[in-house]
DNA sequence: ATGCGTGTTAGAGTGCACTCTAAGTCAAGT
DNA sequence: ACTTGACTTAGAGTGCACTCTAACACGCAT
């Protein structure tokens, strides 16, 4: 299968209709055609760009942040250390708030082993 | 020192005296008491939670069950088993999280990659 | 003693990322 | 023919977690 409808779309990517036509509308995806019933059709680029927008989204770039990136995108090939720096940045940031991330975790288990410990302990 | 005001404990924690009052109006944080003129002091006791509740925070938790768990604790120690059940169910979500984290991150860095190669091999 | 910084309150406002509503169109199955 | 269900739109609404506003009180330094 080379071209998905908003719903199988969907059920790919994990989100919803919705929020197909959303990303759209805010120039996340770009040149979405449509059949002769005014019916979204998307490709397989349209699916490796949802998929790359769930990456970034899932490391917490904003919606404007990524906007910017397409943006570039758009504008062309002289572009890319532009975009490469967005997404340098962007790795940095996410490194970071893994180890924020892993830290909090630990402190977290902490606290759990205190309550096995209590648990245990009681007669 | 071991009592703090509301602006210590900002700079200590991180986050703003708006969001330490706000806290405890959503009873996150329990018995601040007040000096004669009405000024909230934390002792390290109150500290202690509030970094607690920060590594839940950074871990994604939401107010509402930090606020959940915070009232069982203060339903005593038999709500033991029901405190921890919350912190085990988190510790799994957070583990998921940063796995899927870990895999975006690969994903944005076969991308700058991408550019990397891409830009090198200009003339 | 006066001004300024820090504190107080209740409640409204903000920004983000969706998420839904309403009113409608279209196509395929029975 | 008709119902069902998936699609369309613009724009409003939602939920979360803050974040700010306004109006006021206190107390320490010049």
């Amino acid at each position: 299968m080379s071209v998905y409808k908003v719903a199988n779309m969907a059920d790919i990517t994990g989100l919803t209709p919705h929020t197909l036509r959303y990303y759209e509308k805010e120039l996340l995806l770009l040149d979405v055609p449509r059949n002769s019933s005014g019916h979204r059709y998307y490709t397989e680029d349209h699916l490796a760009a949802v998929k790359f927008i769930s990456a970034l989204r899932a490391t917490n770039m904003s919606i404007g942040t990524i906007k910017e990136y397409i943006s570039l995108y758009r504008q062309g090939s002289n572009t890319s250390p532009a975009r490469m720096s967005i997404l340098k940045d962007h790795e940095h940031l996410v490194m970071e708030h893994l180890e924020d991330v892993k830290s909090s975790l630990k402190m977290i288990r902490k606290k759990i082993k205190h309550y096995q410990a209590s648990l245990s302990s009681m007669p």
